[in-house]
DNA sequence: AATGAAAACAGGAATGATTCCTATGTTTGA
DNA sequence: TCAAACATAGGAATCATTCCTGTTTTCATT
């Protein structure tokens, strides 16, 4: 049984609060401002808990083959500038059930990522 | 400049001959048998560097957190058994071209990953 | 065919994100 | 209030991948 933790229930908001996509160790720094003896360990369980309770998403790797998380689970698309870094969200999504249907498998997860160069990175050249 | 190394055209003539997504090890157990003193370090030099040339396209990582290759290069869709841990090639793609045009950005790679179970870990119940 | 510089290699050490371990602290149902 | 079950902090361990170094191979030029 998940029992109440006021560090998982910090990690959540903090991931919910935000659209950057962050790595364990952008978490980590962010929870520490609120909980300062949080362990980095501590929020590598949590993030993987809350992947698995299907409260948030685990994205990436990115380009320094580290995880991203999205505490918004809602069906989206990523974005991954190869100049900047940035991982933008896309409302475009993949339909899956087609392929569901004629291959007949269970498809439980759809991940669509794109990688490429944001508005902001062609306009400097 | 890039030269030519048998070890590097043993890796892309793997890769190009099987259907089964290798791991860097699966990937250096194979070419041994070929070449008995290929180190690690080279098997993984080259596929970054088959990578980089477009002749091999990196997939995953699986679930073991092991990247995959894969020496077939057109567009198509990956799916991950969750069951049995194979990953399948499926026809279907994404078309990233509506939304490079609506968001004014430049794509150059679109990744569709599915995840669920196969037709035949389904029949097994 | 011989030469030399650039690129590759083998073997092994280093890196570093993530996971694991253990003693202590919290939560929760009874 | 109690105790079992679960969580935590802190630090050690793991291990896929990358890096380092001395040697070998490739290849354009003689």
């Amino acid at each position: 049984m998940l029992k109440y933790s006021k560090q998982r229930e910090a990690i959540l908001r903090n991931l919910q609060s935000r659209y950057d996509h962050p790595n364990a160790d952008m978490i980590f720094a962010s929870i520490k401002e609120e909980i300062p003896n949080i362990s980095l360990g501590t929020v590598y369980r949590n993030l993987a808990l809350l992947v698995e309770t299907g409260d948030i998403l685990k994205v990436g790797p990115d380009s320094e083959g580290k995880e991203r998380y999205d505490g918004h689970t809602h069906p989206h698309t990523h974005f991954f500038c190869e100049d900047c870094g940035k991982i933008e969200d896309i409302s475009e999504i993949f339909d899956a059930h087609p392929i569901e249907k004629s291959l007949h498998i269970k498809i439980h997860e759809a991940n669509v990522t794109l990688k490429g160069v944001c508005s902001d990175c062609l306009q400097q050249h």
